[in-house]
DNA sequence: CATACGTGGAC
DNA sequence: TGTCCAAGTAT
């Protein structure tokens, strides 16, 4: 890098910082510009959380999840089921189940939290990002964090060509670039902020923008064209059951494996659909089902539509391993969405 | 490098 | 209404 190129990328990260001094959002897990930093257990309890999840969705599971667990001793030693079911909604449910394993770790440290960005990197549920942003905003060390926002606000900085996901590697360099060693937590903060309050994927806001002036993005005349990205396939329809079996006020839940879709949460039982193909249409009894209504939810890469059956049974072995749930607290059950909103097809709740 | 993995909000 | 998108990770 020439010194004149230096100068440019010190340029950028004193007018970040100057700006997220001023702009900011104030958020829960969050100590203002310049203050000592959030303690650790907090900074990665939100980044886990905020994986590719908005910050809108994680406020009100951060605030339960530390009222429940305020330490992360505390959260290690909880209840497995209950961190499931608390995780509930919120979706990709391996982060959970990498949270528990990840708290016990830590717990084995005496509650400590490596402070190096390689130490926490080896942690499970933190990849590239988060352990970067870890060791940034809690530890002040400087790291190079890319996240989907610095990826945006990168390309257009130096409009670049290439498509996602291959200009990854360019784009970590050019981020690399203009991080600065001191402040690296704020600056990373302050390019997430920008990207999601400024340079935001539709109708970036260069008139407000801090970085307009050195944005190659903007001075093509097109930056939303930024980042290019790679066309994606289809997403296939697939078609399922689920089946509501209801005794004395009580419906019958399962388990899910703890791997794979929906992985270690409650359900109902369900006719075995996938990603890869429909479900077998086979109820899991034979008695007399009822049509209760239909389920069309969108997953990231298929989306399905489940047919909701229901049936009383009175007497005899219910399917396989499960537990009876009462049904007026099948809200505390943690269900995840799909299967929530099949309840309410039955229930009449929610939807 | 590609694929599996949730959900809700914006347009 | 359908599509895109979001503080990614594991395999």
């Amino acid at each position: 890098m020439t010194a004149s190129d230096l100068e440019i990328c010190n340029d950028t990260a004193t007018a970040l910082l100057g700006w997220y001094d001023a702009h900011a959002r104030k958020l829960p897990w969050r100590a203002p510009p310049g203050a000592p930093p959030t303690e650790p257990y907090r900074v990665w309890l939100s980044e886990v959380m905020l994986q590719q999840t908005t910050v809108a969705a994680v406020k009100s599971y951060f605030e339960k999840f530390t009222s429940a667990w305020p330490t992360v001793m505390d959260l290690a030693a909880a209840d497995e089921a209950e961190v499931m079911a608390a995780w509930a909604g919120l979706g990709y449910y391996a982060r959970a189940r990498n949270l528990i394993a990840c708290a016990r770790e830590v717990a084995g440290r005496g509650g400590v939290f490596p402070d190096s960005e390689e130490g926490l990197r080896a942690l499970p549920g933190l990849g590239a990002y988060t352990a970067a942003a870890v060791a940034a905003i809690a530890f002040g060390r400087r790291a190079v964090v890319v996240d989907a926002n610095v990826e945006r606000v990168v390309a257009r900085l130096f409009a670049v060509e290439a498509a996602l996901p291959a200009a990854r590697g360019e784009i970590r360099a050019l981020a690399d670039r203009i991080t600065p060693d001191e402040r690296a937590g704020d600056f990373a903060q302050g390019m997430m902020d920008l990207g999601a309050t400024v340079c935001t994927a539709r109708a970036p806001k260069c008139l407000i923008c801090p970085l307009a002036g050195s944005c190659a993005g903007r001075a093509s005349g097109a930056p939303e064209r930024f980042p290019v990205k790679a066309a994606k396939a289809a997403r296939p329809e697939r078609k399922g059951r689920a089946f509501w079996i209801e005794r004395d006020e009580r419906v019958w839940l399962v388990r899910r494996p703890g791997k794979g879709m929906l992985g270690g949460m409650r359900a109902l039982p369900d006719d075995g659909w996938s990603a890869r193909s429909d479900g077998s249409g086979a109820a899991p009894l034979g008695c007399a089902w009822r049509a209760a209504g239909q389920v069309s939810h969108g997953f990231t890469h298929f989306s399905l539509v489940l047919s909701v059956s229901r049936a009383r049974l009175d007497d005899g072995d219910p399917p396989g391993a499960g537990e009876w749930w009462d049904i007026a607290r099948i809200a505390e059950a943690g269900l995840p969405t799909l299967f929530a909103r099949a309840a309410a097809r039955v229930t009449g709740g929610g939807e």
